[in-house]
DNA sequence: GTCATATTAGATAGATCGATCTAGTGAGAA
DNA sequence: TTCTCACTAGATCGATCTATCTAATATGAC
C-alpha cells in the first residue's frame, strides 16, 4: 500500500509524549510533527487522542522491551556488565538528546495516573513487561525467580528514579552513581560461581 | 489581614500539579479549588501560571524537605531504619489518598524538563535540597561526607523510582520491595559498629 | 473502465485555555 | 470622615484545544 502514515502518526505521538507528556501535546502538532494530514488522524484513531495515547506507550513499550533483551542477551553471561550497559544507554540518549529523551512513558504514566484509567493501565502493563524481561535476564544468571522478580521491580524503580533526576538537573550524575550501586547489588545476589 | 488567599492559591496549585501535572491543571481549576477569586489569582502572581508553579514547587519542596528531616531526627541514630520509614509514609500516603499523592513535584519535574527551562530549575534545586537532607542523615550515621551524598542521590532515584511504579501500577509492592532493598544496601555501607 | 473503499483535505464547532482589563469593594490610616 | 490601596469580581480577548463534518481524491478489485 505504501502508506505509513498512521506508523508516522504513533511514533510522533510517542516521541512527543515522551518529550511533553500527554496534556502538553496537541494533536495539530503531532499531525504536523509526523507530516500527516489532520484528517486521517481521526480516520486512523477513531477514539481520539486516548486511544492515541495508549497506542503510543504500547508501541514505546515493545520497542523498549526489545532494548531490554538485545542488552541482556548481547551481554552473555555477565548480567551486572548488562545493567551497566542499560544504564549507559540511557546517559547517552539523553546527552545525545539535549535531555529530551529519558523514559519513553515515565513523564505520561505520572501525568494520567489519576486522569485516564486506560492510559494508566496502558503504563502498568509496559512496565510490568520491562519487570518481566528484567527478570528472566536474573533468573537466567542463576538468582532464583522469586527473587529475581523483586529485584528487576528494584532495579527498574533505581532506573526510573535515575533518568527523573538526571534530565531534571541536566546531569547524567544521578544515572551513573545509581547504576553502579543497582549493579554492585546485583551482583551481591547472583549465586556464587 | 486575616487573608490566606495567597496561600491557598499555593496550595492548591501544589496538590494539583502534583495529580495531574502542569499543562493537565488549568488556572481556573486552581481558583476554584482553592475558593479563590478569580482576580485574586493574577493579583497575587502577576507572573501569571509559570510563577505559580515555580512557586509551588519550591512550596511543595520545603515542605518535603521537613518532612525528611524530621523522619531523620526521629529515627536517632537507627538510619536505616529512617529509611524505612520514609518510604512507609509514601506508601500510607498513595494507599490514603487513592494513588494521587505520589512525589510533589516529579509530574511537574519530567514535564516540564523539556519546555519551561524556570520551571525545570526549580525542580532540580528541590530534588538537591532533598538530596542533600538525605545526604546529612546518612553522613551523621558515619558514612564519609562525599559517598553519602553519592548513596543519597542512588537512594532518591530508587524512591522517585518505586513512587513512578506503585502509583502506576496501584500496588505499594516496588516502594516495599525497593525500600527493602535500599535499606539492605545503606547497612552494608554503614561503619562498623 | 467502473465502482467501492481508503485516505486526504480542511473548514468548522464548541469548549477551554491563559491573560488582560475595568470597575467595584473593603479595611485601615490620616 | 475621607482618602488610599490591597483585594475582589468577572467580563472579555484571542488563541488553542479536541472533535466532527462534508467533499474531494486516490487506490485497488473486478
Amino acid at each position: 500500500m505504501a502508506n505509513d502514515t498512521r506508523q508516522r502518526l504513533l511514533e510522533a505521538s510517542a516521541q512527543l509524549f515522551r518529550e511533553q507528556g500527554y496534556a502538553g501535546t496537541g494533536l495539530k502538532q503531532i499531525t504536523t510533527a509526523g507530516g500527516a494530514p489532520w484528517g486521517s488522524l481521526y480516520h486512523f484513531f477513531p477514539g481520539g487522542k486516548e486511544q492515541l495515547g495508549a497506542e503510543a506507550i504500547a508501541h514505546s513499550g515493545a520497542r523498549y522491551e526489545r532494548l531490554f533483551e538485545l542488552t541482556f542477551a548481547r551481554g552473555g553471561e555477565d548480567i551486572v556488565q548488562c545493567v551497566r550497559d542499560f544504564f549507559q544507554l540511557s546517559v547517552d540518549a539523553l546527552e545525545k538528546s539535549g535531555w529530551a529523551d529519558g523514559c519513553p512513558i515515565a513523564t505520561v504514566a505520572m501525568e494520567v495516573a489519576s486522569t485516564s484509567e486506560p492510559l494508566r493501565h496502558a503504563c502498568a502493563e509496559v512496565f510490568a513487561s520491562w519487570e518481566a524481561a528484567f527478570a528472566r535476564g536474573l533468573a537466567g544468571a542463576g538468582i532464583p525467580p522469586e527473587r529475581a522478580a523483586e529485584l528487576a521491580t528494584y532495579a527498574l524503580a533505581a532506573f526510573e528514579g535515575a533518568i527523573v533526576l538526571s534530565r531534571t538537573t541536566h546531569d547524567t550524575r544521578a544515572l551513573r552513581i545509581t547504576a553502579e550501586v543497582v549493579a554492585t547489588t546485583l551482583r551481591a545476589e547472583l549465586p556464587a560461581a
